[in-house]
RNA sequence: GCUGCUGUAGCUCAGUGGUAGAGCGCGUCCUUGGUAAGGACGAGGUCGUGGGUUCAACCCCCACCAGCAGCUCCA
């Protein structure tokens, strides 16, 4: 019997049984042998070392170009790293988990330990050294396959009872009769593999950071010590990948906030509770304001809500008993807390008590829809008002973890640009995709094309749903039907969907390739129903419409965090908080720079005059620092011609121009929210 | 919420068991300077909060609060 090998550019080749793929690259070429990681065989990523069995392969040598060949390099490395912590710390180290990550941005694997004792970031550079030493040894990777009994027993003798744990699991969950585990060195891991042929393949790595991550992800089990790393096959693209962590790290809107002014945290106020500075919530008054334009050009109707409504509507809702864990606890007035407090009632009493609803209270709202729920009720609605489309930028409150608070990507009282829009079923799928085409309008404005969409489905198995099936299959269709017709790429994801019904959610890459999500817009079949909303349809019968909650930003207070990363503090002309700074070179023009400063204010620019006795240098340095898109500089020179020196922040200096021309000139890129008349470069 | 780390002037940070410093920023004055930092002087801190150890704590110990990284969660 013979192994016929099939190659990617079409050949093929005859072998005896049991030749490995290490052996193909070597009878092809030995620089190919040389450069040899990995094989791809009938599709599979695999060992270089493996046998071949009888028949026909499709063999592909992986080198340091391809991309699995870089995942099996990181597990490699995880591997190294495991190894090297042993070497360090004893065989009391418990190993655990070790994956390689391709997805993520600044981590390229992790380990997972239970260690005797626990270790910091400044240990990393003594396990780094270690995995050197592991590297340059060479270290030669053996897999071998055994049965599930023999591996425990190995495992036992090695005093390893995650791996102990995790074998009997694949034997109960997966009914494995083999499992694989590889050999380097002293070290001895189970693992599906693949992995370089030994450590010396390791080229470029870097440990990142030490953190705790559970046992399996639950919070129930024990915290391990997790270790992150990165690896490459050079050090350049190692360097180039340190580079841009260390540019992600600048564009920090925690950090440009702070240096912007834009906003603020204030421990006085509460954790996660921002305060918008002046410059902030001018870029948010820009954006909201754009977007309230848009929505009146689309038949919404703002209205306005308060921002603490009964603990009742929220029972109805469904929201109190879904979320109570990550709410504000509930108000309750002064009367009734006297009176219970009289009858002896405990506080823990008090909560079970509104828990059953026989206390009401107020909550500091959690979402918009209850109260919007309640201004479509206030009429009688036919079919012919249909849809209505009730929108407002609505502040909510929730008490995310302590740990989750993140700037303003995380917070526990922020803005929605929220919409719920009451239809008819068959308007649903039209209103599901203009608000499809709202959100990629957003996007498209704010230069963030690099996206796709993912669809959240429901999870029959699941009990956290609530609803008729039939309404979800329904809604799930519709949904896909609008996604498709659009022509997005999306993906689907089952058991991610709000309680109440399946969502699309837009999952954003900033200008670093980051990921975030975005805009939402869900279908709700659910609460039409909790709270009983009808319409008269032209039956003269009452019917039930369908809702849709959307917000094509998420949140502002997101939405803006994620703009300034994106942006790295650098705003585009229209959303920017000053838009140009007006400098004279010395006091004796500076009547004239005043005029210029008005007359920009006047035409409804932001201007900023710096009236300060430092010399031009230094207040342009001051301007660039804070990211001003234009100034104007302003001498004796300027004076007489009634012109302005125009220097941009992307283009650098342009020359004088008649003031007119800059006001025109700055007018039109506000207004195009884009493009740059005056230097002919995009104005971000 | 959990694990680890951190908390000193408005900001970024240094520092010592004997109650504190730098740079930037801020204020005043001098300077009137042409495209990324002119000069002088000055104000500003109960060293996160509360306990404890000590003759003495910003420094050591404990608790709490907050921030950071990661995990978990996210209507």
């Amino acid at each position: 019997m013979s192994v016929n090998i099939l190659l990617p550019d079409g050949s093929s080749k005859s072998y005896p049984q049991g030749v490995s793929p290490q052996m193909v690259a070597e009878d092809i070429s030995p620089r190919l042998a040389k450069a040899a990681v990995a094989a791809e065989v009938d599709g599979q990523v695999c060992d270089l070392s493996i046998a071949l069995g009888a028949g026909e392969h499709r063999v592909r040598i992986l080198t340091d170009r391809d991309e699995p060949a870089l995942e099996v390099l990181r597990h490699t490395a995880a591997h190294v790293l495991a190894q090297a912590m042993i070497r360090l710390y004893g065989p009391g180290v418990q190993y655990t988990i070790g994956p390689a990550l391709m997805d993520d941005f600044q981590y390229g694997f992790y380990y997972d330990f239970d260690l005797p004792e626990p270790i910091g970031q400044e240990d990393l550079e003594k396990v780094e050294a270690e995995m050197r030493r592991v590297i340059q040894e060479q270290v030669p990777t053996r897999r071998r396959e055994m049965s599930p009994g023999e591996a425990i027993a190995l495992m036992e003798k090695l005093g390893q009872r995650y791996k102990i744990e995790l074998i009997e699991d694949l034997v109960r969950d997966e009914k494995v009769q083999q499992v694989s585990l590889y050999e380097q060195g002293d070290f001895t891991d189970l693992c599906r593999g693949p992995h370089l042929p030994h450590t010396g393949m390791v080229k470029a790595f870097k440990l990142l950071a030490v953190a705790g991550a559970y046992w399996r992800g639950s919070e129930k089990n024990k915290m391990l010590t997790r270790v992150y790393g990165v690896a490459f096959f050079d050090e350049k693209r190692l360097a180039e990948h340190l580079t841009r962590i260390e540019e992600a790290r600048k564009r920090d809107h925690r950090v440009l906030g702070k240096q912007l002014g834009l906003f603020l945290i204030s421990d006085a106020v509460g954790p996660g509770l921002p305060l918008w500075l002046p410059k902030g919530t001018r870029i948010r008054m820009e954006l909201e304001g754009w977007l309230r334009g848009e929505l009146l050009k689309r038949g919404y109707q703002p209205v306005i809500t308060p921002h603490i409504g009964r603990l009742d509507l929220y029972r109805t809702s469904g929201h109190y008993p879904y979320y109570q864990e990550s709410q504000f606890p509930p108000l309750v007035e002064r009367e009734t807390l006297e009176k219970l407090a009289g009858e002896g009632c405990s506080c823990v009493e008090l909560q079970q008590r509104m828990e059953r609803g026989e206390v009401d209270g107020y909550l500091l709202k959690p979402m918009n829809c209850p109260h919007h729920i309640q201004v479509y009720k206030a009429a009688q609605r036919s079919y012919r008002d249909l849809p209505v489309r009730l929108s407002e930028f609505g502040t909510v409150y929730r008490y995310e973890q302590s740990g989750e608070l993140n700037g303003l990507t995380r917070v526990r009282g922020f803005t929605q640009d929220d919409a719920h829009i009451f239809c008819t079923p068959e308007q649903l799928e039209g209103e599901i995709q203009s608000c499809v085409e709202l959100t990629k309008l957003v996007l498209a404005t704010l230069g963030l094309s690099d996206y796709r969409v993912r669809i959240s489905l429901g999870d029959r198995s699941s009990d956290k749903y609530v609803g008729d099936p039939e309404h979800w299959a329904l809604a799930e269709e519709n949904i896909r039907s609008v996604v498709k017709k659009l022509g997005l790429s999306y993906v689907e994801a089952a058991g991610e969907a709000a309680f109440y019904g399946p969502k699309i959610d837009f999952m954003v890459k900033d200008c670093l390739g980051r990921e975030w999500q975005l805009g939402t817009i869900q279908v709700d079949y659910n609460l039409p129903e909790r709270f009983a909303l009808e319409y008269i349809a032209a039956d003269n019968a009452p019917h039930r419409p369908v809702m849709v909650h959307r917000a094509p930003l998420g949140s502002p207070e997101r939405f803006i965090g994620i703009l300034i990363e994106h942006f790295g503090g650098a705003f585009p002309l229209w959303l920017a908080p000053v838009q140009v700074a007006v400098l004279p070179v010395s006091e004796k023009v500076a009547d004239y720079a005043a005029s210029v400063h008005r007359r920009l204010s006047e035409a409804g620019l932001r201007s900023e005059f710096d009236d300060s006795s430092e010399k031009i240098g230094a207040k342009i340095r001051r301007s660039t620092l804070d990211k001003v898109p234009y100034m104007a500089v302003i001498g004796p020179r300027e004076q007489e011609a009634g012109a302005v020196s125009v220097r941009s922040r992307s283009a650098g200096e342009l020359g004088a121009k008649p003031l007119d021309d800059l006001v025109a000139g700055l007018r039109l890129e506000v207004d195009s929210k884009g493009a740059s008349p005056l230097s002919g470069a995009p104005g971000a």
